[in-house]
DNA sequence: CTGAAAGCGCTTACAG
DNA sequence: CTGAAAGCGCTTACAG
């Protein structure tokens, strides 16, 4: 590949001069422009990105990183919100480095990625994670809140107390007692957030909470989401009494219909269902329509951008924001005679 | 934040021996490598993976160049497509540096990008950027085939004419005449290829290819996919005749299903409906069950990266895959009567 | 408007 | 096993 050195050798100028040429960081006359980019041109030369970014200490690059397991799937959820932040990097010059878990843990293999600032989805419980990049002095915006809470850090999350509490809210309003929720994970912070709200709900309806039956994902039972919640019902169905499922997510909400259509169990007639959703369309495909919440992925991606780009440029403001998920009531629920 | 240079002056060593304490190229005394990795610890030093890059001539990054609209939406397809590359990419030590379209014109803004070499989704017709990658020496595999076909480029693609046959021959064997091909894009060389199949089929079974109706999508007239299949069905329902419908991904046959409903058509008893899927899990969730082609996305990009990790490393070998999909059977079909 | 030179933080022959 | 020095390909004050 040829070099800087070798255009302006070939243009009869100093590489200061053709460097600023294709920076535009300062003025050069149009005849010089002129016989530098024709002899760029000649030899086919391209500014290299690597020596750019050693040499201003920026890369324009943001990384991200995502807990994509083994096994390659990734969830509607982390798709939208993974859109976000592209379209928003892309938006204002930034490209995005993609990383999955797990990283190695020989301290040795570290460096300091090509990247001016981190987003991290789903940060583990005391994740490690957080603390190195404060060392590498490198901007971390995080995709869920940190755990334990900690207000110092960046990060962009979903009211998901609140989500359990307004779908709890919901169904008991309208006469359920007893509601299986099928929850995700229990070590991700949103179950807990989650359940936490839905027993909010049943404590100001006045029902105690043992009422309800919560499950957990376990990615070593289930194969994938629609078959938690397909096994999930075949195993509960009869044995323990409800009225109502609310589902993680509309994968697990579609494995759900399909049990209960097998059980001959008719939705919502019988059987009302709510997804705690994150494929909008996919809702609106099933019969019935599934009723809800929309956690907004994309623009809790977008929002991760905003701010990352904001502190990889020194620019103060609020940090840490709030994305309210809310109710769509569709189809897939019915009050209880 | 600390580099090599201040590391060697606290260790009391020469920054050669600091970089191969880290890089492990060549052997260092017990001892010193004690005395650097704690003179590192202490000043929070991680090696500049930029500096590393510009010094060896590799980023051990690759880039993965996807079309996404302006949108943000990424089908299953490009999701799992893009799974499969990021698995094998990290299994092997490589990042992936996410780029989407479209790029700036201006050649001035051209720079090589810290990627060692770039796989390139659904390249466009007479797409200029396979010339320019060849210019910058820079290792490429697109996924889907170059258009005009070019044996010189390296690709992974579907046998998609093989699909069009191949499904084609499947209905018009079961006694279907009249089809409803719901193709993707007219301007994609899948849509091109799989038309060419099936009108193949008709040509064996001796039917003339004008039984079929074909339509394409079309980003302006369709909101969705769901959509588009929706919408074709309630519109060309009646009007023209049909006892089958092939639609080009599953979330158009899902669409094609909930008109289908409202419109009181029974699948597969009155309607056959096959999808040329892209989300295997989805197309069991629905009733009935959908019969679709397993188009193997994922693996589509594993073997991207595949040729891609060998082209970097300069190995010599087969570079071009063609990734056979197949006919998966479940209950959307139905013989004619 | 342009040039000469130092610097960004690493790696790697070469020498010992 | 370790050091001194040149080099990777850019940018950027400083000087004119």
């Amino acid at each position: 590949m040829a070099t800087i050195d070798d255009v302006a050798k070939l243009a009869g100028v100093s590489k200061g001069t053709v460097s600023s040429v294709f920076s535009k960081k300062r003025p050069i006359s149009q005849l010089v422009t002129a016989r530098v980019l024709e002899a760029a041109k000649e030899l086919g030369y391209f500014p290299n990105h690597v020596a750019r970014s050693l040499a201003i200490k920026k890369t324009l690059i943001a990384g991200l990183k995502m807990p994509i397991s083994t096994d390659g799937g990734m969830s509607a959820f982390e798709t939208q919100m993974m859109g976000g932040v592209i379209q928003t990097c892309t938006k204002h010059g930034y490209r995005v480095l993609l990383d999955t878990l797990p990283e190695h843990d020989d301290p040795t293999q570290f460096s300091i990625d090509p990247v001016d600032g981190v987003i991290m989805l789903n940060p583990r419980q005391n994740d490690p994670r957080i603390e190195r990049y404060g060392q590498m002095a490198i901007p971390l915006v995080l995709v869920g809140r940190p755990d334990p809470m900690d207000e110092a850090v960046c990060f962009v999350d979903n009211n998901n107390k609140e989500v359990g509490l307004q779908v709890g809210d919901y169904l008991l309003g309208i006469g359920h007692r007893s509601i299986l929720f099928l929850n995700a994970s229990s070590d991700m912070t949103v179950a807990f957030d989650r359940q936490s709200g839905l027993a909010q709900a049943y404590e100001r309806h006045g029902i105690p909470f043992g009422e309800a039956i919560v499950l957990n994902f376990s990615r070593k039972k289930h194969k994938n989401m629609a078959n938690y919640g397909y096994a999930a019902l075949l195993e509960t169905y009869g044995k323990r009494p409800f009225s109502a499922v609310i589902a993680d997510t509309d994968r697990v909400a579609l494995g759900v219909l399909r049990a209960a259509r097998e059980l001959g169990i008719a939705v919502p007639d019988r059987l009302s269902l709510v997804a705690l959703s994150n494929d909008a369309t996919l809702a609106q495909e099933t019969t019935p329509k599934l009723t809800t919440v929309e956690l907004s992925a994309e623009l809790l991606g977008a929002e991760a951008a905003h701010i990352l780009i904001d502190k990889m440029n020194n620019i103060e403001g609020v940090h840490q924001r709030i994305v309210d998920a809310k109710l769509v009531i569709r189809e897939s629920c019915k009050p209880l005679a």
